[in-house]
DNA sequence: AATGAATGAGATTTCATTCAT
DNA sequence: AATGAATGAAATCTCATTCAT
């Protein structure tokens, strides 16, 4: 029985907070391995190379969003229910690490284009909300894939301006204007 | 009289799309200088630093955004129509030259804390009109400074759907739809 | 275990021969590194820039001149006799490796503004030796400062001599006439 | 008939601060420029290169210290008299631009091996003196370079002292305890 | 005579990665 | 598993000098 990988979690943290505070190439090897109180060699024990390891935490939080996002969505009735339960589960976990939701923000328009069409992800996990509701004829007929993008555009933009200290107190305490916001965009277009 | 800077704009331009096509520090400072026909040591004639070429980009084309915004803005009677003339003067300017849109939204997170309060900027734009309206009773009484950052949301991650080919076309044909989607937020929050 | 730094040592020799030789502006980190027979990244390990290296040279061995004189003082009676135990010190010090006297010498004017008050220092070294001998009578009263310097421009210039090949054979074989003439301007002042 | 060459000589005393200041490898071409108030360019038309203005600077000072002691030396009558002119001169002289002094203090072991036999060289300038008094009977038989070298090292390390601050007031207020100084030791050696 | 943009070569420094211990 | 010295390649930046104007 192996001993638990407390290295490897401690290495992955502080990569992820580096990450976020400095930017990837704003952060050596080294930088992580002492905020890990490890030695720089012990990282590649778990990653191949730097750049694995940001793609390790990439798609890990971007799945888990996905994941996240997907389980709120089922356990509930109506859209608007999907919906709220959605952004609510979001911004809960948003209040709980908001840095790897910033890491994944940040990291996104380099590693989109990696993430495999197998893999779960948020927007299509939205778009698929979308499209059910509008085949159960729930909201109106609309263009399902820009409102898809009107509708995260919204939800991340309001974690942006609490990030920048615009919008105050636990976002969750956002959850149910914006869900409104979002059922007002969904029902007129 | 010496030789005039002719080379300045070629090194800028350059940089600009280097920095949207593989991210500020994937891009080196010989990248920009071959794409524009210099000599690496030409750059620092008119930049003292990468860093300075950054800042001066990011402020010029963020000022400008706003100034666009804040002309646009300033032509137009009822809120309704302000905010329409916004958005298609973004869109228009996007479709134009896109490069320069993408580069300020990477950028964003490194730089917006260097903003000084005194420099025209996007976000205060919007929150300018809607504050208006709300005074003169366009629009209902609401939290405008999280209803701003839905509708920058909206409308900008509009723009990134387009850049990753999820919304195709003309960004600009999609004005209206999104002009409506952000007054359905406004009356409805 | 790691491999041990065994090319610290090689480094700073390498780089203390070639001050000497060619200046410090004139040696390149490039030259180091091939006199020591290591890359030019092996010199970051051991110091954290050019600078710095140079600074722990220049102090390493100010302060070793200073305790080879204070130690030379210590062990004799008179000040006569303190005076040519130094001095003797000193120039059998300067044959067995006259590169690490004439690097201080040549870099003092850059960084002996630098030098801490509570630092080892030839100078003050000599400047109390001269100051007991006139307390006890041993010199008549005097400029001990001004002294001091003269001293330390005879004792010095002499060794500047040997090196551009004007005074000949073993420096040591000075070291009583120099103490004679020091003797003299201490007892006419 | 040529204007006054009023931008060579301002480059010249811009270039000798700043060579003392900074070091030569620590000013660049754009620091004298600026300094004198021309353009890089302009330098170029009173010397090929940049090394040419250092050594055309260096040579000219170290020739004019060895004409000023001549000078000195041939108005006196014994050699006592003409050491004490010699180094007042030399005082006087510092006192009133000691930059040049410390320029030439501070190149010398980069050119020195440039110096040209049929140079005046004040260290032989004094050489002459000694041993002039040594064939008169003036002062005993003795190692006249070795002596040389000691009155050099005294006469200038006076005024190292005075430029670190450690001697105050005007140097020329020392130029009779130097020279009895050096009396005592060409008496007694 | 003068200008200053541009060159071209080289300097210092950083850093992901390897590997002897 | 871990260490950290060392590598090797590349990055940013500096600067004496040239030359079109």
């Amino acid at each position: 029985m192996p001993r638990p990988a407390v290295k490897k979690d401690a290495i992955e943290r502080s990569a992820l907070e580096l990450f976020v505070e400095k930017g990837i190439d704003g952060t050596s090897i080294r930088d992580i391995a002492r905020r890990a109180g490890v030695t720089e060699g012990a990282l590649y024990r778990h990653h191949a190379s730097k750049n694995d390891l940001v793609r390790a935490l990439f798609f890990h939080y971007f799945e888990n969003y996905a994941e996240l996002l997907r389980h709120a969505a089922e356990g509930a009735g109506t859209m608007e229910s999907k919906l709220g339960a959605m952004i609510e589960g979001f911004y809960t976990e948003y209040d709980r690490d908001p840095k790897s939701f910033l890491f994944v923000m940040n990291v996104r328009h380099v590693l989109l284009e990696d993430v495999r069409r197998d893999m779960a992800n948020p927007t299509d996990v939205l778009l698929d909300v979308l499209r059910d509701a509008i085949t159960s004829g729930e909201i109106p007929e609309q263009d399902a894939i820009l409102t898809t993008h009107l509708l995260m555009g919204m939800v991340m933009h309001a974690a942006v301006g609490h990030r920048y200290g615009r919008i105050k107190g636990k976002l969750r305490a956002q959850s149910s204007p914006v869900t409104r916001a979002c059922m007002a965009v969904l029902k007129n277009s």
